[in-house]
DNA sequence: TTGAAAGCGCTAACAT
DNA sequence: ATGTTAGCGCTTTCAA
């Protein structure tokens, strides 16, 4: 219990053989007598002996710890790829190091910080900015991308992302479905990849239906609620009100059915509102909520797997992955209704 | 670019002094003259020489290095606790290594993992069944118990609350004070700590005000919004309603506000309601819901304040923290109305 | 199959 | 104020 830490020159020696044959069992080495690995392993077992884990870094080069770094760690999008990562890494005998950097600065300093002091042999950004953060990224060291959007060097490194063209047309064609033509839509910030994707695929479905766009009718948010509860105010300043809203994702949406809902309307039979997310209590809103639902995590187990995979095969060849969304049909959009 | 990785010995051998007193340089030593200090900077500047953490871990024996342990990332209250935790250890120039274990046996082999492996200098455990855990945490590695209630050796490490019996207590008293005598409680798994100490505050509160106590007005749930749906049907079976909910915590508040609606209630006019947390989007659900706000990033910051401040002066004494909620008064509590 | 020796890059006495 | 000398606990050649 309070005897020191046993190193292993005190296995060897309690199993009389030579430290390195220790090491060889340790390390599952093959070329092992059968009788003295039992030995061995009888010692320690006996002594206690647990392997340092620096003194194997210092010696390998190898630390078995990845790391990825997040805006914050307590949005939900962020945390369960973070959380698919974990599970994965530990599959493989990593651990992941999560960081988060609320600004640019923060987040070149902790980048550079976890990659030169060695600590790390890899990193897995999950961030929406990566398109500008790309530039300066060293992309000799083993990254990937996850979640946010592809971004624009796509030889430089593999990537895991969510369809996102694909996720806002099927949206968008579930109201179309519903008999809306009347859809307005509101975006995450213009300069965000992922945000460019969902509103081609919001066009695309607009005009596989003939359905002329309507410029007023796309308003920018930036994620949150509120944003979402203003574009609300927005959208009925104009003309004509549309029938149904496709918020990019859930939150807005959250923050349209309270707008809309304080403006005296009845939901969802005068307006349709769906959400790409499905967060967590999304089906306890009123109405509860209509939505692309992402798998998050599957997008943190990709990017962990494909990371691991590449600092393990040292293959430097990018790959990119996309991930399909589902609709889950609640009772925030409803069949368009006369008048 | 390319060239090699610099060592300390290159550095030295540049600036023309011996490595230690480059060693001394990084780490601040005064004992080095200004002048060789310029010499060594601008030879390290030069050769973009950065140390190797790894190597510094094996000498000194610290690997600056914390981690913590929850039942999972995604969990709002678990996200932010590690938030607070990651930016508090930041500040004195630690990592937080964050780990999830869903299960028991998981999270036994995973703090043992952690600690025998000597990659970490200390542990957050963040679980609400420290309680049961406690028995086989080793107390002789710094060690911090953050969020989900004391636990009862309080003599064995430090640990960091919010203070449920105030909040629950003050959460009972709202409710009180708008006129409410009919108060059904909705807890947490009875085995929880906190859920205990909750309900104390509860049963202060209407003791104070000399009201009964109605068993039958205590349900269990399981902190999950479905249980407290469920709770909701469970308590309209009763003789009598209660007028008002309080709900251990927001996810089954919100539960307890979808049945009611369910139900045909209109809110909050025939039904009051009140969690525990403020959950990011508690202002958007219908109506708008009333809370006791918990300030997890505080639990998290104090947490690893304490972790490394035990870890740093090697005092042992364990501390415990309790710290105040707020009342976040919304829509869904009201005036009790006649009749 | 096993052992001997070197060394990973640094810190920490101790010496000068 | 600076240099010398030992390790830290392993993995990895290289020999045997």
């Amino acid at each position: 219990m309070s005897r020191p830490i046993a190193t292993i020159r005190d296995v060897a020696a309690h199993a009389g053989v030579s430290y390195q044959t220790v090491s060889r069992v340790i390390n599952g080495s093959s070329k092992v007598r059968e009788e003295t690995r039992a030995r061995v392993e009888a010692a320690i077992a006996e002594l206690d002996y647990r392997p340092n884990a620096v003194a194997r870094s210092m010696a390998s080069g190898r630390t078995g710890i990845i790391a990825c770094i997040a805006p914050n760690l307590t949005d939900y999008t962020f945390a369960s790829i973070i959380e698919g990562a974990h599970r994965e890494a530990r599959q493989h005998d990593f651990f992941l190091l999560s960081t988060s950097a609320p600004d640019r600065e923060t987040f070149t300093e902790l980048v550079d910080e976890l990659i030169t002091s060695r600590r790390t042999e890899g990193l897995i950004v999950i961030d929406p900015y990566v398109d500008e953060l790309a530039r300066d990224m060293p992309f000799e060291f083993p990254l990937v991308f996850a979640g946010g959007g592809a971004h624009h060097g796509e030889k430089t490194c593999s990537s895991v992302v969510m369809d996102d063209e694909q996720a806002a047309q099927q949206a968008t064609e579930h109201l179309l479905q519903l008999g809306h033509h009347h859809i307005a839509m509101i975006t995450g910030p213009s300069t965000e990849v992922c945000t460019q994707k969902r509103i081609v695929g919001y066009q695309n479905a607009l005009h596989k239906a003939k359905i002329e766009l309507r410029p007023q009718w796309i308003i920018a948010g930036d994620w949150s609620a509120v944003s979402g509860y203003q574009a609300f105010i927005q959208l009925r300043q104009t003309d004509t009100m549309p029938t149904a809203i496709f918020a990019q994702n859930d939150q807005m949406a959250v923050g349209v059915l309270r707008a809309a809902r304080d403006a005296g309307l009845r939901l969802p039979e005068q307006l349709s509102v769906i959400g790409i997310d499905d967060i967590p209590l999304a089906s306890y809103f009123a109405p509860p909520l209509t939505t692309m639902r992402q798998d998050f995590e599957a997008i943190g187990r990709e990017a962990s797997r494909l990371l691991i995979h590449t600092i393990e095969s040292g293959d430097r060849d990018p790959q990119h992955l996309r991930l399909p969304t589902t609709l889950i049909e609640r009772r925030s959009t409803h069949l368009l209704t006369a008048g």
